[in-house]
DNA sequence: AGAAAGAATGAACAATCATTCATTCTTTGC
DNA sequence: GCAAAGAATGAATGATTGTTCATTCTTTCT
């Protein structure tokens, strides 16, 4: 009997190759979204690896471990932070101190950070911190690194401004305290604040601190 | 053959029978316990039953289920918070508005608030909230109600001092975000920030906003 | 074109988890 | 003391999970 074999088949899809580092963002990328919308602990390598459109196997090739790639996502979206801090920091563009704040503000409380999936994925991580000395060990080195540098950017402010009685650490660890709370408030009770609302407290922060150099 | 049986079996723990309520918090405590040390997707079944020295059929016995053990271990913090908040607020023997709020700073930074345990299990949940509906709900009427409590005591504080330019919702939440960044602070990187500078870093949030109220 | 290299797959496996329930043990009321 | 009530137990069950690996499929190189 003949039979048109190809025709009754249903559509499979075509394997695709591609190098090892895409395959690791676009795993990495599907991690984050699941993080965001089942939670880490709900997070599975099916789930992952099915947001991603590849297959169980695909992972554990390149990642070796699901605890491995859960590390890797976390360094990931560190580092991405970090970077875009980094970049504000050194920029050279810039001229006045006034400005380079303004332009930190719009950057922690703008649209690229504040998505839910982002700030999602930070929370998921810092929750389980507490018992994972890996977790803690990344998020505490990005906290560190932050501080120090808007400590140092607080000092030249307050240079800058000629300002009393203020000290550049303590303001800096309650700047960046704020936005860690404001993240967790944008990223729980959506309604009663907004992202430019957000923007707002964190404003007048700065603003009482340094009022000749933040609007 | 005589054998001494009884001399022979090892140790037995005489089981102890005590009312329902008394099981549900014991389970409830090791919950707590066993999230601070494991983290919430390490937190399983055994582990809390362990913990609580009881067996895994008694947990399903008064809490049906594990989710809903969680879901009640997150109601029982929450409102252990909400009532020592609420104690200092309705409190009538705190005859100044200044002292009524350092008393609640003293509350939220103090050491039965700031204790590891309860400070991993908050952000726990919060880091499941973004994918669990129930654990959003209840963090998020615990966070309005205390906003609304801050803002009704920040609006007597702005008119006993007659502060100008201040907006007592914005400052209620700031300042409570304020506190949970701190909380994340502690949380996270207990090397670079102590209890004592945490509670400075609010104290000064709260000098700022109203100098004459706050030393 | 042909073959070597290695990327991709997913069924199978072993481990772990929440939940059930027949049984055992305490307490209480009489 | 005795029996009824129900609290406590933990081995057994079924479902889920991370991981492995023999096999299939693409690409690259000659």
């Amino acid at each position: 009997m003949f039979m048109a074999v190809t025709a009754s088949e249903p559509e499979r899809k075509r394997r695709k190759i591609r190098p090892r580092s895409e395959r690791r963002q676009q795993l990495i990328d599907a991690t984050i979204r699941c993080i965001a919308h089942y939670g880490l602990s709900s997070t599975t390598m099916q789930t992952v690896t099915r947001e991603a459109g590849l297959s169980l196997g695909t992972a554990n090739l390149h990642f070796d471990s699901k605890e491995n790639l859960l590390n890797e996502t976390l360094l990931f979206v560190t580092n991405e932070y970090n970077e875009g801090l980094l970049a504000i920091m050194n920029s050279e563009g810039i001229a006045s101190l006034a400005g380079r704040l303004s332009l930190l503000l719009d950057f922690q409380l703008g649209p690229s950070v504040t998505q839910r999936h982002k700030m999602a994925v930070w929370f998921a991580y810092y929750g389980e911190a507490g018992a994972r000395p890996v977790y803690q060990k990344i998020c505490s080195r990005r906290d560190r690194a932050a501080a120090q540098r808007f400590e140092a950017l607080f000092d030249s402010i307050i240079a800058d401004g000629g300002y009393e009685n203020v000290d550049a650490k303590q303001l800096a660890i309650g700047y960046l305290s704020l936005i860690d709370g404001l993240w967790l408030a944008l990223l729980i009770g959506p309604k009663d604040l907004s992202k430019a609302g957000a923007r707002a407290v964190a404003q007048a922060f700065l603003h009482q601190a340094f009022p000749r150099h933040m609007a």
